[in-house]
RNA sequence: GGCCCGUUGGUGAAGUGGUUGAACACACAUGCCUUUCACGCAUGCAUUCAUGGGUUCAAAUCCCGUACGGGUCACCA
């Protein structure tokens, strides 16, 4: 029996060699610096903040350069598979608004992007390699191994199949066949070229070179499932789609030397490789891999429900991905992040802690410098969603609640309250009056004068006044229920006055709002207009008594 | 345990041998301003870069050891 008729036993129904793939994947046409980067998730369940981030680093090198971001889906183990998951993370990707050039559902010549779809592809090349005598059957059963795993481990042996631990390895091929002839069940594994004695320098665009032991395991290419093993489809994949960058979480890095020799072993070229340090959050003393499970806010879906927008999870992500894009962003506030240049060298090395408080700061200042009428248009898709009842609100007083959210917005250092639509209802409900008379809730303790308010509203405020005219009315009001006009004057002898003009502007805010904070009391009254005014001192009046 | 990687304030960090008295941002604290909150302004927050040693005229920056933290050692990715 010739090698290449072994392997074709080893190695079944495989409807094409290696030389099909090679010309029907041909090298890409990519000018020089243009990256082609792939986001290569499992699908065990919905996207969340870690691997947003790396699919942020993916997605954003390929733009910057001209190049080419994938979605390739890693579903080659088929139990840890959840049910819709690959659809999943297309939604939710979809959700976001993150589109890639090239992945299921987003085209492209180098398919199919879904790993469990490109059996044949691993195959063609696990039987080139048998054919070259660059990897062979294992007949060991997982008692077996289990075996010499424990013999290892009494002798402080490193633990693994490799060297003459490697029993299956000095098989001859008379002795595989026989073995295959009985319906033994087998997998491949790779005859590992390496010695551990020898070390390999492979350099990464973060960390910088990192030296290892030369690979010597002879790992499993292909599984009993038919499929093969990450490492093996990496190479493989990696090669056929001609990826310029590996960018991956940094747990790779400990198996990096088995992939490089996947490469030489193979005949391949060797992509650029940056693995990128993991999303951590601190528990206790301990600090550990973001997760899904544990964490909620790591689930996109918690932004979503919120109404924390994609491009503020972006800005966060740039901010820690690019330790100078923060302070460039800050001389450069009406440029975004596509006008940064990121740069691997930039990225953290260690771990970094995922900072809540720091991407709602972010997302104040992005809620900050919109316009009223794109906030409105934010509100109302949110609401829909999320809150019909303010929804049909907002629809009923558009022009209203536009001039309301516009309050102490157009100005050089807008407020910074909003931090996600969500917050929106919280900071504004009061100045709807369906709202108002039902949820609003006074602090009864607290005594206020409503002969002063309404002598305040039926003589002295007029909705025409400038805001000066406004406060000099008011001032004007003070003497005669025994209030300091003057701040100072009141600091100066509390003892002589009811309270400042402050206590004043606190009895109106209060009954007609019901809130001791608010937004600039002037422009409240103005958009409340005066006849709301009174009906609302009236209902505060009937609920003090 | 083996092999990798890391360790600068509450957090993210700047920094690659000498204008660093260790930027900047977030958070926090105090005060001022003020119709509230916010904004703004002012001030405070690492006598020191995990630790011990070495190289050097000079070290957070280079070298070695130690401690601590993280990753990884599957027919999982």
């Amino acid at each position: 029996m010739t090698r290449k008729e072994y392997s074709e036993l080893l190695v079944p129904n495989v409807e094409h060699d290696v030389n099909y793939y090679e010309e029907k994947y041909p090298k890409r046409d990519l000018k020089v610096g243009e990256m082609v980067t792939r986001f290569a998730p499992s699908p065990t369940g919905f996207v969340h903040m870690g691997s947003l981030y790396a699919s942020f680093v993916d997605l954003v090198m390929a733009r910057q350069t001209n190049g080419i971001a994938m979605l390739r889906i890693e579903d080659t183990d088929q139990k840890r598979e959840v049910e819709n998951g690959i659809e999943g993370i297309v939604n939710d990707f979809k959700n976001l608004g993150i589109n890639f050039n090239e992945g299921p559902s987003f085209g492209g010549n180098y398919g199919p992007y879904v790993q469990s779809e490109r059996g044949d592809i691993y195959r063609a090349y696990v039987r080139k390699l048998i054919e070259e005598d660059k990897a062979y059957p294992c007949f060991c059963t997982p008692e077996e191994l289990e075996e010499t795993r424990n013999i290892q481990e009494l002798e402080k042996a490193r633990i693994g199949y490799y060297g003459t631990w490697a029993k299956c390895r000095s098989l001859t091929m008379e002795e595989a066949i026989e073995k295959v002839k009985n319906g033994e069940k087998y997998i491949i594994r790779l005859k590992s070229p390496g010695n551990f004695n020898n070390k390999v320098v492979l350099h990464d665009l973060i960390k910088g070179n990192i030296e290892m032991p030369e690979n010597d395991m002879d790992i499993v290419i292909l599984k009993s499932d038919n499929l093969p093993t990450y490492h093996f489809a990496h190479a493989v994949d990696d090669h056929l789609m001609h990826t310029t960058n590996v960018i991956r979480g940094d747990e790779w890095v400990s198996s990096w030397n088995v992939h490089e020799q996947l490469f030489k072993v193979l005949g391949f070229e060797m992509p650029a490789y940056a693995h990128i340090s993991p999303l951590t959050v601190k528990e206790g003393n301990t600090v550990r891999k973001i997760s899904k499970r544990k964490d909620p806010w790591a689930a996109v879906s918690y932004y979503h429900q919120k109404g924390i927008p994609t491009e503020v999870i972006d800005l966060y992500l740039a901010t820690i991905n690019n330790s100078t894009f923060e302070s460039w962003y800050l001389q450069n506030p009406d440029k975004g992040i596509n006008d940064f240049e990121f740069e691997f060298d930039k990225c953290p090395i260690g771990g970094t802690l995922f900072d809540i408080q720091k991407l709602i700061s972010i997302s104040k200042v992005y809620f900050s410098a919109l316009k009223a009428s794109k906030l409105y248009e934010g509100v109302l898709e949110y609401t829909e969603k999320y809150d019909l009842e303010f929804h049909e609100l907002l629809k009923k007083y558009k022009e209203y609640m536009i001039n309301v959210l516009n309050i102490e917005r157009e100005i050089p250092r807008p407020r910074r309250d909003i931090s996600a639509y969500e917050d929106v209802r919280k900071f504004t409900w009061y100045m709807f009056d369906e709202l108002y008379f039902k949820e609003a809730k006074f602090n009864l303790e607290k005594k206020y004068n409503i002969e002063l308010l309404k002598d305040y509203v039926n003589n002295y405020y007029n909705e025409s006044d400038s805001k000066e005219e406004w406060f000099n009315k008011i001032k004007e009001l003070a003497p005669k229920y025994g209030y300091a006009a003057e701040t100072k004057a009141y600091k100066q002898e509390p003892e002589k006055y009811v309270g400042s003009i402050g206590d004043i502007c606190e009895a109106i805010r209060v009954a007609v709002t019901s809130l001791t904070m608010t937004p600039d009391l002037y422009e409240i009254l103005k958009n409340l207009g005066k006849e709301r005014i009174i009906k609302r001192i009236n209902f505060f009046e009937e609920s003090n008594k």
